[in-house]
DNA sequence: CTTGCTTTTGACACCGGTGTCTTTTAGGAC
DNA sequence: GTCCTAAAAGACACCGGTGTCAAAAGCAAG
């Protein structure tokens, strides 16, 4: 009974359906299919009349050996963050919704010291048309070199450019964390700690530029007691707020370099009966949900992740495509991150 | 150059290059890859000789076209919330990293009135082996009704059976919530909130009525003033909170339905003055990042949307698999949820 | 050494498309 | 009307596996 129910016969019509209906060979139909040029109006307008009669949609795996290639966008990740892969998945989704593709999600262990086999191994089975690498795996050059020389398209994911035009899109964490403590000092800042993130993160390195940019513009120095190393996540914010908060002289303001990081260091100041921002301002990164989540709401800066994913993934099917689709080259792989303000600034007390 | 690079020739080796090297036909290459009974110990072991020293690695797309089946799992869902959707993903994973199953996402709109036809559409391309309903959609006969149309294999995921064992993985939220509520009454709460779940959601249902069940237990009543419906979302709790919190005779305990709306409660606490647990105890559901992130850290019902997931994709695997994988029958799909105590409850004032 | 099974193996078509190359058709020039 | 060329359509092999059914091999019994 399964599987055998609906329309006549129970199976999906196939191409030689179409062809026998239509009156004409199955690799015209194939050519219509495919948006042959070569192809005369007439032949098109009946053979569409016959697909579309007969609800004839490809076979997808039939056309995935012919072609070589599946029709799926794959994404490789090294979960940074859970919120951070799904909306990009989300914007990845927004982008190919209409397109015929489909997205496989690949999760991959960068500490593996098979990471490289596995990666491959994986695009060489699956073949999708494209793949997109999530930071911290997108700053690997050997991986981008695998899915070159599979032929598979990739876009690498960063926090500043990690390659040509064609195969990244970045944000300019830099800058705006810059833009971000710059206000700090503004509203009269002297005294400002920084949480960094993990070492090896790109991400982490160009937060850490971007603030060291802004202390050195205002002739500010950042003594070593108010620097403290992290990984991105909560406990390590916890960490980095009991050390600063217990200094004999605490700062007035803290960057973290994401919000879950923040969000401990804010934990702590609770902890200790400090008021946020009075006693202490705070910032963070990413605009995660986290950040309106916590009390007071975190001024943080926005990392456009998911507009990221859908620019990923338009970029892939533009390159796919051919020349036909809009070319990716003419937009601007930089997706502006932007500085958000909530409740968790104030100019210091006194 | 691309996609040329590589070992000999540059092509990946097929089956027929194993048949040859072995000197058997293709058809008994392909009995050795699907563990076929009917072979000698000696042709298989030449067989898999050859297949190592080639490293062939079976095409998927060309046995998805002879067995019109892809090996593939899909994960249909209607992001509920990123996290919940993120760690059933990791747990399908964890499940399926051994077999040569991949995982294919796909996020459909539960209010689109084309919502069963894009799934159908969805399926029949596709193919997979099985599928994953998360919820709310889970909770949607009719999209089990097309899986089974389709002869696609699937696994509902609820907050309380929605289906025979093989077709259901789901948690005892009512259970523990009554639990968890329980603790609050012994605590020698008397004035308790509730905040609801979206409407048609059956984990809302389920929450409510464990709720309710601990109140009746202890003879306690819900007056109108204390419940407040809900969506799962942060400005919910907002609402929520704002209401309940400027009541005259405000609760001394708050049961949330889950950990965002909660910590809505909380901030609007926060903001009133109001100290948390000492004003006010607050119990959320999930377990989610959010709950450990606010301050104070908030109890709350861990669900085991991780391990459901695994549970769900080594139910799919098995089935798949047939009677030699170990049934799931004998493994019981009720996941357990459990209760955790941090700081957000205390006994209540005076 | 046959005979009669059962167990293994192979030949060949087929899954549903696309690539290549050939043939047919259509048009324009003469 | 004939010839030539470009455009359109088709024939057929092929992508890399699996299903079916027939043939070969193995083995116990006669």
């Amino acid at each position: 009974m399964a599987a055998r129910a609906g329309g006549q016969g129970g199976k999906q019509p196939t191409i030689n359906d179409v062809a026998a209906m239509a009156g004409v060979s199955k690799k015209t139909v194939s050519r219509v299919i495919n948006r042959s040029e070569f192809i005369s109006d007439k032949t098109r307008k009946s053979v569409q009349q016959a697909i579309e009669t007969l609800g004839f949609v490809p076979n997808p795996q039939a056309r995935a050996l012919a072609f070589r290639r599946n029709f799926l966008i794959a994404l490789l990740h090294d979960n940074p963050n859970a919120q951070t892969v799904l909306n990009f998945q989300q914007g990845v989704l927004d982008a190919i919704k209409d397109s015929d593709l489909a997205l496989l999600v690949r999760p991959v262990d960068r500490g593996s010291d098979k990471l490289l086999d596995d990666v491959r191994l994986f695009l060489e089975k699956q073949r999708p048309i494209g793949a997109m690498l999530l930071p911290p795996i997108s700053e690997n050059d050997d991986l981008a070199k695998i899915c070159e020389d599979l032929g598979v398209r990739y876009v690498r994911v960063g926090s500043a450019p990690l390659d040509d035009a064609r195969h990244c899109v970045s944000s300019n964490d830099r800058e705006v964390v810059a833009e971000a403590v710059g206000k700090l000092i503004a509203l009269g800042h002297r005294r400002i700690g920084f949480v960094r993130g993990p070492a090896g993160f790109r991400s982490a390195a160009e937060r850490e530029e971007g603030f060291r940019a802004a202390l050195a513009a205002a002739g500010l120095s950042l003594p070593d007691e108010l620097y403290a190393p992290g990984n991105y996540r909560y406990t390590a914010g916890v960490e980095a707020g009991e050390a600063m908060l217990s200094l004999e002289e605490p700062p007035t303001a803290v960057f973290v370099s994401n919000d879950e990081m923040a969000a401990g260091v804010m934990s702590v100041a609770h902890g200790k009966g400090l008021s946020v921002p009075a006693d202490l301002s705070i910032i963070g990164f990413d605009d995660s949900p986290t950040a309106t989540h916590i009390w007071p709401a975190l001024s943080t800066v926005r990392w456009p992740i998911r507009e990221m994913g859908s620019r990923a993934a338009r970029t892939l099917v533009a390159d796919f495509l051919g020349s036909g689709a809009k070319a990716a080259d003419d937009e601007n792989p930089v997706m502006p991150s932007t500085f958000i303000e909530r409740q968790s600034v104030a100019p210091p007390r006194g």
